[in-house]
DNA sequence: TTTTTTATTGAAATTGAATTCAAAACCAAT
DNA sequence: ATTGGTTTTGAATTCAATTTCAATAAAAAA
């Protein structure tokens, strides 16, 4: 029998010989490629590895020849797609000298637009948070992030407030929140209540910033700023006890 | 052979014998309770069969007596749970003559409770939406229903801003949605920048509530209602631009 | 061209659960 | 205590997927 000394403790561990490649690459990609199709059409927890390489158009043990397992793809394809879509880089250059409201509008108008063109992505990035605490771990981390500038600016903002910093975290990290569920109910689960009158992506946006924008500053933004929100302008406490 | 004459086109269909049983309940309710202890540690996705028999103490087998597959158990358990936890009939009864931030407190302290007291639970909500479209269905028009209030209060409240049926509900749904996203990261993922800061119940459900009626009535409620969130008042533009 | 390495195939083995079912235990009524 | 129903058991089976692997094809190196 051989030695087999070093028997290791942890998982069986792919060999993942150094080996790139030079057009395997191109079928890892093809898989990677494919993986994104059948998550946008099933989702995350239906998805078989099955179903990736039939999409793919190859025969099914290939797919351990680039990937370990179903779920270390997926992480790949999904960490790929988080970062080409929420690019708030490009965002700050743009809006490098506009206010509060076109700042905010442009980060939400990122998120908005991830719901609305890839809404089965965007309920496989919940899917897959949902069962790994990693992959969870790294999507509020960079919610987090970007909730940084407007944390950070907070006790300029409000000096007088003299907000603790975990409190300033907290109440921006809620205000944050507020798209969240509308934006899954209407374009993930597309509520009939709620579809049943049609949003462009702009709407939808604008009124995520301006329930944000009244929340934070308590009051509207500059009423030329806004399109489908004018009624809100006078939505405002005046009779109410 | 026999004349199968009748072969249903749908699942086998479980022959549910009308039988009720006398202390054959006792079981069942034991199976129940088994599944929300598995639940509640383990969550949907990971949850077996062989989890809640063996919870229960009883043999494998059993299971097929009382319920026809894992998720009609849990639909059963959750449906149950969110009835006895969000029972606003009682709520409404409580703050009958309430302000407007009473009611709002009081409900939303309802929904801080049951990620407080069981996120377990409340993550098990959210997987099983996830995948039953009747469930996530149901715990929406759930949703809306407590949103109804409100909603039809509207055109009252700001008769001056017109707004449409739609948006109104628009502007409600994702205020309401304001919650939920701190609240699964505080109590089910224990987001460590988050909970770094230990909170009471009745100070999560104030600032998420202080949250809602900023973006609603754009200014703060009465500040004698005010503990956790006194800093708030200060939290209002001034040197924006 | 020959050799070596790497990519690809798909049938077969394995896995991990769900599901069935004949037999045993338990009851309650006669 | 015998009978007939219901409950309970757990070993055996089925099932759907993952995972392995020996054989083959294709590409690169020699």
């Amino acid at each position: 029998m051989a030695t087999n000394t070093v028997k290791s403790s942890a998982k069986p561990r792919v060999v993942r010989t150094k080996a790139p490649s030079p057009k395997g690459q191109k079928s890892r990609a093809k898989l990677k490629s494919a993986a994104l199709t059948v998550l946008e059409e099933v989702g995350y927890h239906k998805m078989r590895i099955g179903d990736v390489t039939a999409e793919a158009g190859v025969a099914s043990g290939l797919f351990y020849h680039y990937f370990s397992d179903l779920r270390s793809l997926v992480v790949e394809v999904l960490e790929d797609f988080v970062a080409s879509a929420l690019r708030l880089e490009e965002i700050e250059r743009e809006v490098i000298n506009g206010g509060w409201y076109e700042r905010m509008f442009a980060h939400n108008r990122l998120v908005v637009r991830a719901y609305a063109e890839r809404p089965g992505l965007m309920r496989a990035l919940l899917q897959l948070a949902d069962e790994s605490e990693e992959f969870a771990g790294l999507l509020r981390r960079n919610f987090i992030q970007q909730l940084g500038w407007l944390t950070r600016y907070m006790p300029r903002l409000f000096p007088e407030a003299g907000l603790s910093e975990h409190q300033a975290l907290m109440v921006v990290y809620a205000l944050a929140g507020t798209g969240e569920t509308i934006l899954r109910d209407y374009y993930i689960n597309r509520e009939e209540v709620l579809v049943s009158h049609l949003l462009e992506v702009d709407e939808m946006t604008e009124l995520i910033t301006v329930l944000f924008y009244r929340g934070l500053f308590l009051q509207m933004p500059p009423a030329e700023k806004l399109c489908y929100t004018t009624a809100l302008q006078a939505m405002r406490a005046e009779s109410v006890r």
